[in-house]
DNA sequence: TTGTAGGCGTTATCAA
DNA sequence: TTGATAACGCCTACAA
């Protein structure tokens, strides 16, 4: 049986409210009650039951993180990678605990009611999920990371026109004038380019729009290293042959990297290659 | 303020046990009941509160995992990153979650505390560590993992010896009998080879013993490519070559591999190199 | 089938 | 400074 407050109070002969003062509000005691509180809870194992303590302060001190993903897909993207480790300095800043919530039973709505969490952070979620219509409901403050905002639910997300545009003026800088870009695929969901990939190509040809450049020559590729080197071949040649190289993908600059080099070609002496670190 | 139910039992016309119920035992319910007692619920955005839950039902349906490292270095780690992929797909399987714990404010006691567990999972925790003996006084179940298990404590590990016996063997059935291992280096704490580096030394001396193989050459190196490039240079040269190297560490076997073909020789026609993926 | 009442372990209010 | 006592929100015998 878990040792309760009482249990202390009784085995110190003391009130369950001094007990608890000895955790929560030290001053308001006694020197020699203290430390006898503090010394038989230590003796005793006892430790405030936090399912306890988060229901009576309402606060858990924990904040949920809403994974559409499944767990495992996670670790092993870099952004999410980057993104927790600084998630995680910042909870530890305000001492509190990050709570992963995965889809369980591949619903994140089911998941959602489990946690006991002050506030949660929403990875990617679509605009018209569900879950967001649920979290709104409940009430438990929301942010969202790389997706649309709206009047319940403030978004913080990655500026994709503005990196767009700086990453294909610092090739124009450079004075590359013959440009390719690699632009996302549509997703299976909708047809038409992603959302992403319609900011991004807008933040080129905004930077493009300054300079008197031939229009970029466009192939689309997903997301690997063979789609990169496909795009690779699909360039012009000649007279035509870019110079320098716009990929929404890592991956597929990989891929470009590796197909230019089987080519014969130098990196970056022969052709830039500028991308971008999301996926 | 959070719809609680009493809301829902009051806007429904019932008593708290019926919505309760609705929730937790359907079957025990009229049919019409349980459905205007959902529709209700539903309406008002009623969700158990979890804290509550967990302090009635004595279980919060999570498993904490302890991680002594700053929780920016978890997700940087392969072997890490691996090993939470397969504690996802399980807690997943059984409707739980997993909450991450990272020392708060530095200690992980701390961490303990705030965390409404139904157990944890510890990773590489040191046996002596302070926070171990605070959950067995707590009386939370606790598996270890990557450390030394203990009466109250089940642990799970790599098996190092037999991981490195089979390494070992590999090479020699494949004819190879001028072996070289590279070593893992002592660490700060306390010198002498580490318990894992003298674990995987034993495996290797286990498969050898079954061999007439000469002693193979011995050289330690820190977990790196440079490291292990200066340890692929310090091999003996001419008759006592190696033609096998047994790597305890993954970035050192990828730094002779990168030596080795600076050398101009080819792996793995001119040399074998056999490592583990753990750090 | 439904309702009443007590308990889960803390915290916080209010007297003493 | 200390000690009862009432929330906090839920679950669940037990009774009706």
């Amino acid at each position: 049986m878990r040792v309760t407050i009482a249990d202390v109070a009784g085995a110190a002969g003391v009130s369950k409210t001094a007990v608890s003062f000895a955790f929560n509000n030290p001053e308001k005691l006694g020197q020699a009650t203290l430390e006898r509180v503090l010394q038989v809870a230590h003796e005793l194992g006892y430790t405030p039951h936090p399912a306890a303590r988060a229901l009576s302060l309402r606060r858990s001190g924990t904040i949920g993180v809403l994974i559409p993903q499944r767990l495992s897909t996670v670790f092993a993207n870099q952004f999410l990678s980057e993104l927790f480790q600084g998630l995680g300095e910042l909870v530890e800043e305000h001492d509190l605990t990050l709570l992963l919530v995965p889809p369980l039973a591949g619903s994140l709505e089911g998941a959602i009611r489990q946690a006991s969490v002050d506030g949660f952070i929403s990875l990617g979620l679509s605009p018209d999920d569900e879950a967001l219509a649920t979290l709104a409901r409940i009430g438990i403050p929301t942010v969202l990371i790389d997706s649309e905002g709206s009047a319940e639910h403030p978004a913080v997300n990655v500026d994709d026109a503005g990196g767009a545009e700086a990453a294909a003026r610092h090739l124009l800088d450079l004075g590359h004038r013959q440009l390719a870009m690699i632009l996302l695929p549509p997703t299976r969901a909708q047809a038409g380019p992603t959302p992403t990939s319609a900011r991004r190509l807008a933040g080129y040809k905004a930077a493009l729009a300054g300079f008197d450049a031939p229009i970029p020559y466009q192939v689309t590729a997903g997301a690997t290293m063979p789609a990169g080197a496909r795009a690779f071949e699909s360039f012009p040649k000649g007279r035509r042959r870019p110079t320098a190289i716009l990929a929404m993908s890592d991956m597929a600059a990989i891929g470009v990297l590796g197909a230019a080099e089987a080519a014969g070609m130098s990196v970056p002496d022969d052709l830039s290659v500028v991308c971008r670190a999301r996926p």
